[in-house]
RNA sequence: CGGGGUGUAGCGCAGCCUGGUCAGCGCGCCUGCCUUGGGCGCAGGAGGUCGGCGGUUCGAAUCCGCCCACCCCGACCA
């Protein structure tokens, strides 16, 4: 294991025959998602264990082609490259409070000398223990340090190939400013990098409000490359509002007009324990079922009201009741405040603070628990049988909910979360002392940015977002490779000679190319082109070399061009260039 | 961590229920011939402690126990 350097520049050109690109026929049986099996088959990536791969020659070029379209962004936006160990003292994550804010996640060892390290998952610490030490004063900022590093977390549940493993490359970032409206201009300008990272990966993408999560801060926001192997939801609206599902806030539902059915009365309701349950036996839609959660807020028991078919979301509920931590409360709390075993609560009675959601509040009438053991309330009216002092946005965003904006029903679809920037604020230099001295020689916390990428994710993002039946289609800006010469009769000396030359050509010419020099019939050659997809293909057989031209064919095209071998060079270039224009218009 | 499942040749799998010529198939690999515009054909060949340990039995890939690894669903997720 050892840490990516910048890399060296590289041959670029490679033969089939001598380098390892072990395609596959047959999808291994443990490759759910696209981009896995494709990464898989076409010989990118190999798994060593749980979480952990190996990147093979073609793989590696499409994950350094990621890391340095990054790093040109990253250099071009102004922030200055390091290098931090992967190894971090437990020391200084004591500091700050975090060992227990990552908890399991945390991959730790004791050494030898029974000093607890830590394979860093992120590295605010570092920094922050770095700038303390070494920046004094405003002259020397803002700064914005990013590294390129291989990250760490004992994932719960390694999956979905590269996209979640316990090992991943990743470009961390972070700014140092005199104050927020500094820290403004840097969080803008590390948007505009990621903006045109997407761009130049050639990833589809949208930018969504987020949960800051252990990273912390107030503001933050993620970049998320939109498609269904995705694990985050968002929610976007036609409007402009869009933000991850966690976040995303829900428009307060009109109240519905109409009266119970029957009168309010407790009913039996035997080993009824669950939403699903007691819909079912109380013949009563999921959504008029009124969720009862009893949570400890700093100690001190609350009531949450969430509708049956709704989640609540505890960042929320942590945000309105303003209490430090919350959590759900443990059996014997719940039952010596509801006075009934856990699955019976309910609002009806309850003499503890209760929190209700907006979608219960519109409720003109629902079912809920009895606070006793076996029973439910039926014909239960928020506002008449429970006081409606407290109502809030509590649950999760979920289909049929509104935009807060402009009230129009959400979208809800998953994405890949491939970006996430934060605006720390104070949060780790003013618990780890990271102070300057000002213009007026006053001295002052630091206020901090936080900017993360993962280049794994932009490589297994891009695919998942660009195939087809047969394999890959690379975009030109991260191709392991521009373009595949596809020698069809290896045995033919013509054939092989004007191959080779037009190799040299093209290398000579700066594009990168990978000669298929392999022995094999043409169908194969076919197929591993398509396999791994690289975004040009250039056909040379000794039919059409009678005719002196050669074919040339886009992966992401049906079209097949025949062209002058004297030209190839020239319209191969071309074809390079327009793909890869975006990011030299702007350069 | 809860639920489910799998582990037999490099990959994909059959065999296990019903113990005894079951160490088998397809792909891949090696040799020779052949073929060269879409995973070609013929012939020959190499390759497996049946995840590990222990138990039952005259005999275990097969039955039992423990362990390990991996996968799926859920919980969790900077």
């Amino acid at each position: 294991m050892s840490n990516p350097k910048p890399r060296d520049r590289r041959r670029d050109y490679m033969r089939w025959s001598r380098t390892f690109i072990p395609t596959m026929k047959e999808t291994p049986a443990d490759a759910d998602i696209t981009s896995h099996r494709l990464m898989l088959r076409a010989g990118l990536i190999r798994k060593v264990t749980a979480g952990a791969y190996t990147y093979l020659p073609l793989g590696l070029r499409a994950l350094a082609k990621a890391e340095n379209i990054v790093r040109e962004e990253m250099d071009r936006a102004g922030a200055v490259e390091i290098l931090m160990p992967a190894l971090q003292p437990e020391d200084l994550w004591a500091e700050t409070g975090r060992i227990e804010t990552f908890g399991p996640d945390l991959v730790r060892y004791i050494d030898r000398h029974e000093r607890t390290l830590i394979f860093g998952p992120t590295h605010e610490e570092v920094v922050t223990d770095l700038v303390r030490h070494h920046i004094s004063s405003y002259k020397q900022l803002p700064v914005t340090f990013y590294q390129i590093q291989t990250k760490f977390r004992d994932e719960v549940r390694p999956r979905f190939g590269v996209l979640r493993s316990k090992e991943f490359l990743m470009k961390d970032a972070y700014s140092f400013n005199p104050g927020e409206e500094s820290l403004e201009k840097s969080y803008r300008d590390m948007h505009e990098a990621y903006r045109r990272i997407c761009e130049r990966a050639g990833l589809p993408y949208v930018v969504v409000a987020a949960e800051s999560g252990a990273i912390g801060g107030d503001v933050s926001e993620e970049f998320m490359v939109p498609c269904e192997a995705g694990e985050d939801s968002i929610a976007t609206c036609d409007c402009g509002y869009s933000a991850n599902v966690e976040r995303a806030e829900a428009a307060a539902e009109t109240p519905e007009k109409a009266s119970p059915p029957g009168r309010l009365e407790v009913v039996e309701t035997p080993g009824c324990t669950t939403i699903q349950a007691v819909s079912g036996f109380l013949k009563v839609e999921p959504r008029r079922l009124i969720k009862t959660l009893i949570y400890s807020a700093d100690g001190a028991p609350v009531a949450a009201l969430v509708r049956g078919d709704h989640e609540l979301n505890e960042t929320k509920l942590l945000r309105v009741t303003g209490a430090g931590e919350i959590q759900l409360a443990d059996a014997a709390t719940i039952e010596r405040v509801t006075g009934a075993p856990v699955g019976f609560a309910g609002p009806v009675g309850l003499d503890i603070p209760i929190y209700v959601d907006h979608a219960v509040a519109a409720l003109a009438w629902g079912a809920t628990g009895a606070n006793k053991a076996d029973a439910h309330m039926v014909n239960v009216v928020p506002g008449r049988d429970f006081a409606l002092t407290e109502s809030a946005d509590l649950h999760t965003v979920t289909e049929g909910d509104r935009c807060p904006k402009c009230k129009e029903t959400f979208r809800i679809g998953r994405g890949i979360e491939m970006g996430h920037i934060f605006k720390l604020g104070r949060k780790y230099s003013e618990t780890m002392g990271a102070t300057f001295l000002d213009e007026n020689g006053k001295s002052k916390v630091l206020t901090m940015g936080c900017y993360g990428i993962g280049i794994n994710r932009i490589v297994a993002a891009m695919i998942e977002t660009s195939f087809d039946e047969k394999g890959i289609i690379w975009k030109m800006g991260i191709a392991p490779f521009h373009v595949e010469i596809v020698a069809l009769d290896m045995r033919n000396a013509d054939v092989r000679a004007a191959s080779e030359i037009l190799e040299r050509s093209l290398e000579a010419a700066g594009i990168e190319v990978l000669y298929d020099d392999r022995d094999a019939t043409a169908g194969v050659k076919f197929n591993d082109a398509d396999l791994i997809g690289l975004p040009l293909r250039v056909t040379i057989g000794a039919r059409s070399l009678k005719k002196g031209t050669v074919e040339l064919k886009r992966r992401d095209s049906e079209e097949v061009l025949s062209t002058a071998i004297e030209s190839a060079v020239e319209t191969i270039a071309g074809e390079v260039a327009r793909d890869l224009e975006w990011q030299r218009r702007e350069e």
